[in-house]
RNA sequence: UGGGGCGUCGCCAAGCGGUAAGGCAGCGGGUUUUGAUCCCGCCAUGCGUUGGUUCGAAUCCAGCCGCCCCAGCCA
């Protein structure tokens, strides 16, 4: 990335210490999604991290799908991930890796420990095993199985490989310590059984690894000298940790924790957002108001931005949440950077230039970027009848109204200086039209009777536009903390989709590309759908706007 | 009432014993053919709290208080 920097968090300076004291040489860091849903901004943070560290080093990233239960876990997603960390930017080394790429070592393990005496084959069901379990406050008690010779639990274990037994008639725990205080060392659970197909390895497998027993052997296979996760996983640490110690593993990968994303406003748990889409709140994991990376970037948000969304918030342990200001912050900064300009109206009204003949047509160019000449220019004819935005004209104005007034002058961007002299109504009292004058030589130049307009507007030709339909988003959520409620969907903002007909824009907007960002000037920042069979432009986001903000 | 983690401006976040960076938001002003951008200025005598150590503490020690996570054969 050639925004890269060296965001100096604490995982950072983990790092450049573990190399200064050579603990290491050679930096492999892993972005590990489990293929069970989209992805969305707060993966976004991970993938950011996990990439621009391995970057920072002179290291690699790899990406591992942590696919160890098939029940949640589908092609699809794992195709979709994989486009989704291409587009922000990023490559991972070598090819991608699967997690059950490792189910013979993972298995081969598993059995060392059962000959260790490390691990048995429990029968106790899931209920009995939580009664077993004991709670926070009080130890646990040993399984009735717990102790079983090693040789009979080799054969159960061969025996529930084969498939010998129903789904829940056992599972092979590890022996550790079930009065431990931490939760997570009470005898966990190595394999259980899933008659259930794989998306990538087929029935081979009627037994998967849990996540324990698979991702620090995993990390340490794949020679990972940093394994980074979210602070929920702090206390699998001594776990992963005690995998390690008792397995014969080729390297010995250390974990360190951040805290996950929140960002007011929206929500980042995958089930909810899967719920919004499965409830058809939404129109795919890609709808533009979704917080996912596809949906992100159908709303015209840029790698770009996200990746400096993510170094602007920052890498830590406290569990805050950031503003979604921030994040638009972040979007229109690099939108205003490289977006080219356009006119486009959004509520068209007609205005006849009445001092210019019918036929007239005159070719006018602008810049493509107010200050980046490698934009170019672009072209657009003067007509007649124009069309400016309805909220653009007033009858009669005020002192803080900068638009066109009855009687009063405007600038047409980009082009003259108009006077409105009348104006038409229906029989609702709507004005339909107006009747303008344009004032001679004003093309980049001030009136010479000195009367100079208050305002600037954008209009596009009656007679020679671009039609289109725009949609223009509001966030998804009214309240600032949806996620902390589970009835979050009675937050959903009824108003967070409204499509507008019959837009008119610059004639160029045409051959607009999918995704590729245009600033409709004085209205925001717009890319053409990428789905949308017709030409329909979504707002990314709109200027910054201090009028409207104070009513 | 067990274990783990965290508490610095409205939000994010530097700081690691020498007297509180930066960003976002906000406020005030300037430039401007986008009420945008850009530019300038303002915005924590105080770092959860109470004590202690020290010439000196956000930084060290102790005690409180608050918030988050853990009792899936999910990850």
């Amino acid at each position: 990335m050639s925004d890269a920097t060296a965001p100096n968090n604490f995982l950072h300076n983990i790092i450049a210490e573990d190399i200064a004291n050579g603990k290491h040489q050679q930096i492999i860091t892993r972005f590990p999604p489990e293929p069970n849903g989209y992805l969305h901004i707060g993966h976004a943070k991970s993938i950011v991290l996990n990439f621009s560290l391995a970057q920072s080093f002179n290291g690699q990233c790899n990406l591992r799908f942590d696919d160890t239960n098939p029940e949640k876990e589908s092609q699809e997603y794992v195709d979709a991930i994989k486009r989704d960390v291409n587009w922000l930017g990023y490559q991972w080394a070598d090819e991608v890796k699967f997690t059950s790429d490792y189910f013979d070592q993972l298995h081969a393990w598993a059995v060392h420990l059962i000959n260790q005496g490390l691990a048995y084959v429990c029968d106790l069901s899931p209920d009995q095993a939580r009664e077993y379990r004991g709670t926070l406050t009080s130890p646990g008690t040993n399984s009735p199985y717990r102790d079983r010779s090693v040789e009979e639990n080799i054969a159960l274990f061969e025996r529930m490989r084969a498939g010998e037994f129903d789904e829940g008639h056992c599972a092979l725990r590890a022996k550790i310590d079930m009065a431990s205080p931490n939760m997570n060392m009470r005898d966990p659970i190595l394999y259980r059984i899933k008659k259930v197909a794989h998306h990538h390895t087929g029935d081979t497998w009627c037994i998967y690894p849990s996540y324990d027993f698979a991702h620090g052997q995993s990390d340490a296979i794949e020679g990972i000298s940093h394994s980074i996760c979210t602070l929920e996983f702090a206390d699998h640490r001594p776990l992963y940790e005690w995998f390690l110690a008792h397995l014969p593993v080729p390297a010995t990968p250390k974990q360190y924790e951040f805290g996950r994303l929140n960002l007011n406003y929206t929500v980042t748990s995958k089930r909810k957002l899967k719920a919004l889409v499965d409830g058809n709140y939404v129109d795919g994991w890609d709808d533009p108001r979704m917080p996912t990376i596809s949906g992100m970037r159908r709303r015209g948000v840029t790698p770009a931005a996200l990746r400096k969304f993510c170094e602007m918030i920052g890498v830590t342990k406290s569990d805050g949440v950031v503003d979604v200001a921030m994040l638009e912050h972040a979007i229109r900064d690099d939108l205003d950077k490289n977006a080219p300009r356009a006119m486009c109206v959004l509520r068209p009204l007609k205005v006849t230039l009445t001092n210019l003949p019918v036929d007239h047509e005159e070719w006018l160019t602008a810049a493509g970027h107010p200050h980046r000449d490698d934009l170019g220019q672009r072209r657009f004819p003067l007509t007649q009848t124009v069309y400016i935005d309805a909220d653009d004209f007033r009858v009669e104005g005020n002192k803080k109204y900068k638009r066109l007034v009855l009687g009063k002058r405007v600038r047409l961007r980009n082009a003259y200086v108009i006077e409105a002299d009348d104006y038409v109504s229906d029989a609702h009292g709507n004005v339909v039209e107006v009747k303008a004058r344009i004032i001679h030589n004003t093309i980049g130049l001030d009136p010479e009777d000195g009367i100079k307009p208050k305002g600037v507007i954008q209009w596009v030709s009656a007679t020679n536009h671009t039609t289109f339909n725009v949609r223009l988003y509001d966030r998804l959520f009214t309240c600032e903390s949806p996620d902390a409620d589970d009835d979050y969907t009675q937050h959903l903002n009824p108003e967070s989709l409204l499509e507008l007909e019959g837009c008119v824009g610059e004639v160029g907007l045409a051959e607009a590309v999918a995704e590729q960002a245009y600033q409709f000037e004085r209205e925001g920042y717009f890319c053409r759908d990428n789905r949308s069979e017709t030409l329909v432009f979504n707002r990314t986001i709109g200027l910054r706007d201090v009028w409207e903000n104070k009513g």
